[in-house]
RNA sequence: GCACCUGUAGCUCAACAGGUUAGAGCGCAGGCCUCCGGAGCCUGAGGUUGGGGGUUCGACUCCCCCCAGGUGCACCA
C-alpha cells in the first residue's frame, strides 16, 4: 500500500524519489498513513510545507484508494478507502511481492548469505541457534520479495583444528582399547562425550586403525569423524527448518587451487612481503590496525588465507554482495576480511558481516557455563527438545541481531502466555478455527463483489480497520526486515497483527454477525489474516497450527 | 589502551529514512463472554529515552565529549 502512495505523492510533485510514508494506524488523528512530505520537501521546491500538502491533499482525494487526506502543516494524513484495501490483500500475488525487491538496496545483486558454518569438530552449539535462525529467516524473506538470494554453509574442514580433532579421536580409540592414552596431551583437544562414540563408530570399520602410519590414522579418523558430525550437524539444521542451497567445503576451496590463486594475485598486486619466515599481508593499506600472516612459518596457510581466497571464489562465483552471519567472537575478523576484499579491488560493499550479539542462557535466573572445548556445553538440539523448534526460533528472531540476549530456559520452557510465541500462534489457530466453523455452516469467503455491495452498507469500527490496514501493510513490513537485514521486524509485525486479530475477535461476532454485510466484511478480514500471518509463519520457520 | 555493540516504563524489548502525543509483552491495580477456542480482551498506574553539549522547523534516532555493561584485539578456527 505504501508503496502505491509513496509513487502517487511523488508523481504529482513531479520528485523521483518516494517520500516517507508511515504508519500511524494506532495513532488517534493522523489517519491510517501519514506523511511528513511537506516538510521534507519544503526547501527542495522552495515552496511551503502546508502549500505543498494542501496541493497532494487535493489533488490525491479522488484516486481509489483515498477515503479521505487531510493535511496538517508539513503533515498529509491519509485514510484509505476499505474496498480498495480489501482489493489489494485479495489479489496480492507472489509477483506483487518480488515486485518489492525494487525498493531495496540489494535490489538487481546476486546475494548470498553465509550462516552456521559450523566447525564438523563436533555437535551444533545452542549458540548457533541464533545465527541459524536468523540466517534462515533473513534469506526466507530474501527470496520472497524477489531478491537473487543463495543460502551457504561453509564446511571449515581443512587446518589446525581438524588435526586436533583427529588425534582427540585416535586417544580415545586407544582408551577403548584399553592401551594407556592420555587425552589431556592434545592441546585444545575435543574431550566431549561424543569423541569417544565417533572412536567406537571407527574402530567397527577400522579396528586395526592404530597400526596405520599417524598420518593415514589422522587421515581416516578426520574424514570419518567429519562426515558424521557433518550429518548429525544436518539432521538438526533440519529439525530446526534451517536448509542450505549450498555446502561448501574448505577442503575442496583447498584442493583447487584457491589459496594459492588468491595470495598469487595479492602478490602480483604488491600486497604481500615476507618478514619473520611468515608470508605477510598488508591489510593496514586498507584501514586494518595491524598487518597479517597468510602464510605462517611452518609453511601452513593460516585460515585468514583460506578465509580470503574463499571469499574471493564467492566473487568468481558471481556474487555481488555477501552477507556473512558471524557471532560477536569473530569481531576481530572483520576489519582484516574487509581489508583484504579491498586488496583484491573488490567493491565496498562485497562483504557484508551482519554480527550476531551473544546470547546468554539462564538458568534458575544465572547464566550457564559453556565451554566448547571443556565438552560441558549445551548442543542445539538439546535446546530444541527443551523448547521445541517453535519457540526457539521465535525468541531468537524477536530481537535485533544488534542486542546482547538472555534466554531464559525456565521461562521458555514454561510454555505459557509468557512466551509470545503462542500468543502469535494461536491467533493464527483462532482465526483459522473460525474459517473452519463458518465452512461447516455453509458460510463462504465472499467474492470482491459481494464485498463491493457489503461495503455500501456497512462501515468498519476501529477494531477492524487497524487490522485491515496492517495486513494491507506486509510487503513493506517485509521490505523493512529485508533492508535492515533483521527478521525482527517481521516478527514484531506478526506480533502486532496478533494483537489485532484477537483484538478484532472479542469485541465483533463474525458468524453470528448483526447483519449480512457486517459478516461477509468479517469473513473476508479473516480470511486475509489467515493468508498474511500464514506467510508470516513460513517465513519466520513457525508451524503454522489447526489445533493447539 | 584501541575498535565495535548496547544503555528507552519495575523486568524483557520495539520505535521504519530525523516527523505530529516514545509503544508492546510480562509484572502490578481493577474489570470482561449464557455467545465463533478466555492460550483471549478492556481500563489504569508506571518515562527528564545513561549524562552533557551541538546540528535542525523538528532528535530515542545524526555529530562531539563523558559514564556504565558486553564483545573482540593470535603465525586459533
Amino acid at each position: 500500500m505504501r508503496f502505491v502512495i509513496g509513487k502517487e505523492i511523488a508523481n504529482v510533485l513531479g520528485v523521483g524519489n518516494i517520500p516517507e510514508i508511515r504508519n500511524t494506524s494506532t495513532e488517534k488523528g493522523k489517519g491510517d498513513f501519514s506523511s511528513p512530505v511537506g516538510f521534507m520537501m519544503a526547501k527542495r521546491l522552495k515552496r511551503r510545507p502546508d502549500d505543498i500538502t494542501k496541493e497532494l491533499s487535493e489533488k490525491l482525494s479522488t484516486k481509489p484508494w483515498a477515503e479521505k487526506i487531510e493535511y496538517k502543516g508539513g503533515f498529509l494524513n491519509i485514510y484509505l478507502a476499505h474496498y480498495y484495501l480489501l482489493e489489494h490483500l485479495y489479489t496480492l500475488s507472489d509477483e506483487q511481492y518480488k515486485d518489492i525487491a525494487q525498493f531495496t538496496p540489494q535490489h538487481g545483486k546476486k546475494i548470498q548469505v553465509e550462516y552456521v558454518s559450523a566447525n564438523p569438530t563436533g555437535p551444533l552449539h545452542v549458540a548457533h541457534g541464533r545465527g541459524a535462525a536468523v540466517g534462515s529467516a533473513l534469506v526466507n524473506i530474501f527470496k520472497h520479495i524477489g531478491l537473487d538470494a543463495t543460502s551457504e554453509f561453509y564446511i571449515n574442514d581443512g587446518g589446525e583444528q581438524i588435526k586436533k580433532f583427529a588425534l582427540s579421536i585416535l586417544e580415545r580409540v586407544k582408551e577403548i582399547k584399553g592401551l594407556p592414552s592420555d587425552i589431556e596431551s592434545i592441546e585444545g583437544g575435543y574431550k566431549g562425550e561424543y569423541i569417544k562414540n565417533i572412536a567406537k563408530q571407527i574402530l567397527e570399520t577400522y579396528p586395526n586403525i592404530l597400526d596405520m602410519p599417524l598420518d593415514k590414522a589422522i587421515e581416516v579418523a578426520s574424514d570419518l569423524g567429519i562426515s558424521l558430525m557433518l550429518r548429525d550437524q544436518k539432521a538438526v539444521l533440519k529439525t530446526y527448518r534451517v536448509m542450505f542451497d549450498v555446502w561448501r567445503s574448505e577442503k575442496d576451496i583447498r584442493k583447487e587451487g584457491w589459496v594459492e590463486k588468491t595470495i598469487n594475485l595479492l602478490k602480483e598486486k604488491g600486497l604481500t612481503y615476507e618478514a619473520e619466515g611468515a608470508l605477510w599481508l598488508k591489510t593496514t593499506a586498507f584501514g586494518d590496525d595491524k598487518d597479517r600472516v597468510l602464510i605462517k612459518q611452518n609453511g601452513e596457510y593460516t585460515y585468514f588465507a583460506v578465509d580470503v581466497a574463499y571469499h574471493f571464489e564467492k566473487h568468481i562465483r558471481g556474487f555481488d554482495i555477501v552477507y556473512d552471519i558471524w557471532g560477536s567472537d569473530h569481531y576481530g575478523h572483520i576489519g582484516r576480511m574487509k581489508a583484504a576484499m579491498k586488496g583484491l579491488g573488490l567493491p565496498d560493499d562485497f562483504l557484508q558481516v551482519i554480527v550476531i550479539q551473544i546470547v546468554r542462557f539462564l538458568k534458575d535466573g544465572e547464566p550457564i557455563k559453556m565451554s566448547k572445548r571443556a565438552g560441558t556445553f549445551t548442543l542445539l538440539s538439546e535446546l530444541i527438545d527443551l523448547v521445541g523448534v517453535d519457540a526457539a526460533r521465535f525468541y531468537f528472531l524477536m530481537y535485533s541481531p544488534d542486542n546482547s540476549m538472555d534466554f531464559d530456559l525456565d521461562l521458555a520452557v514454561k510454555k505459557s502466555m509468557d512466551n509470545p510465541v503462542y500468543y502469535v500462534q494461536y491467533s493464527y489457530t483462532r482465526a483459522l478455527s473460525l474459517k473452519r466453523k463458518a465452512e461447516e455452516s455453509g458460510v463462504s469467503i465472499p467474492t470482491l463483489d459481494e464485498l463491493k455491495d457489503a461495503l455500501e452498507k456497512y462501515t468498519p469500527s476501529d477494531e477492524e480497520r487497524l487490522l485491515l490496514v496492517n495486513l494491507a501493510d506486509v510487503r513493506y513490513q517485509l521490505m523493512l526486515s529485508a533492508k535492515n537485514l533483521s527478521p525482527h521486524y517481521v516478527v514484531n509485525y506478526a506480533k502486532d497483527l496478533a494483537g489485532m486479530l484477537h483484538s478484532f475477535y472479542q469485541s465483533k461476532r463474525v458468524l453470528d454477525a448483526e447483519s449480512g454485510s457486517a459478516r461477509v466484511f468479517r469473513m473476508a478480514l479473516v480470511d486475509r489474516f489467515i493468508e498474511v500471518m500464514g506467510l508470516l509463519h513460513d517465513l519466520m520457520g513457525i508451524e503454522k497450527k489447526e489445533h493447539m
